[in-house]
DNA sequence: AACACATTCAACCGCATCGGC
DNA sequence: CGCCGATGCGGTTGAATGTGT
């Protein structure tokens, strides 16, 4: 016991390489340095920088992870001229620097798909973000809190509820897939880009034309499916799309509009943007909510 | 314009787990 | 089998930004 503290404590300073001299979010705080190895080898105390990342520092780790590939972030830290940690530069990484991160709103068909997802493992962010191509766990996990437990805050009633399951799979899933389909039922209009306000095109990505193999699994046939089998109708238990089968691999652009709209400088851009924010602030789900729990 | 309060999200933390030796 | 460094995960924090008064 007290030995497994002891590597524990060990663990974290040698991981952390510094010894605490200031409030934890400092942006340039000087901390001692560690790697007791280092230490030892160059006689001189290392500094590791907090807060926030600069350019130059990205540019830094980018540089370095393009040349030799991602993995031994401690390695990276030393190499690339860093001096942060390496779990700093992991994180900053994968949460920000990877190629393939998809930026901007959650679109509704990730928050509804978050929403299945949450429903099935719980809090398992990272097992989440594997099913929403490039999305990170702390995104997710930012969305969660600060949509989802919101409105749960709001309603009075906690996550883990049944009250608060009940309304997930009974109101705002099913919303989000009426407008999901409402959406995709008027591509005639929203897809001439000149005449209508454009996205923007840095937070939209280029996507391929094509069909939506997610829009297929999620029709409005199974919409107001119980809370209890609504996990089955669309996914296997490890998470893969039944329709497709248990080893299905979502494609690349399976976050495709439907009929082949492009994100980037169309209207749909903006549109989404529009349902995604309002969603949360639909007064008709209010009501749908105070109808479900007056009965 | 100035301030207070609310919200968002990047980055941190501690702990758990993995994998090489 | 146990040790230990590296990596991964989920919870939390707080600076930056937005909104209301």
């Amino acid at each position: 016991m007290i030995y497994t503290l002891i590597r524990q404590l060990i663990q974290i300073i040698s991981c952390r390489g510094y010894r605490i001299q200031g409030s934890c979010m400092d942006a340039h705080v000087s901390h001692f340095g560690p790697a007791m190895s280092d230490a030892s080898e160059e006689g001189e105390l290392l500094e590791v920088k907090k807060g926030p990342w600069t350019v130059e520092e990205d540019a830094r780790l980018m540089n370095y992870v393009s040349v030799n590939g991602e993995g031994r972030w401690n390695s990276v830290a030393r190499f690339a001229g860093l001096k942060r940690t390496g779990k700093s530069c992991r994180l900053r990484w994968l949460n920000y620097l990877r190629p393939d991160l998809r930026r901007g709103n959650i679109t509704l068909q990730e928050q509804l798909l978050i929403l299945e997802l949450y429903s099935r493992w719980g809090n398992r962010w990272s097992k989440i973000a594997q099913h929403l191509p490039g999305r990170t766990d702390n995104e997710i996990k930012n969305y969660w809190r600060t949509r989802v437990q919101k409105q749960a805050r709001q309603m009075k009633c906690d996550v883990n509820s049944k009250r608060f399951r009940d309304t997930m799979h009974n109101v705002w899933m099913p919303r989000l897939r009426e407008r999901i389909e409402s959406l995709s039922a008027q591509p005639g209009d929203a897809t001439d880009p000149v005449s209508k306000p454009s996205g923007n095109p840095a937070v939209y990505r280029p996507v391929q034309s094509g069909s939506s193999v997610f829009y297929s699994s999620f029709s409005s046939e199974n919409s107001m499916a119980s809370s209890d089998s609504y996990a089955d109708n669309s996914l296997a238990s490890d998470g893969s799309c039944i329709t497709e089968g248990p080893n299905y691999q979502w494609p690349e652009n399976w976050l495709d509009l439907p009929g082949g709209q492009e994100y980037e400088s169309s209207y749909w851009a903006d549109e989404m943007d529009r349902m995604v924010e309002n969603l949360w602030n639909d007064e008709s789900i209010w009501a749908l909510q105070k109808q479900l729990f007056d009965d």
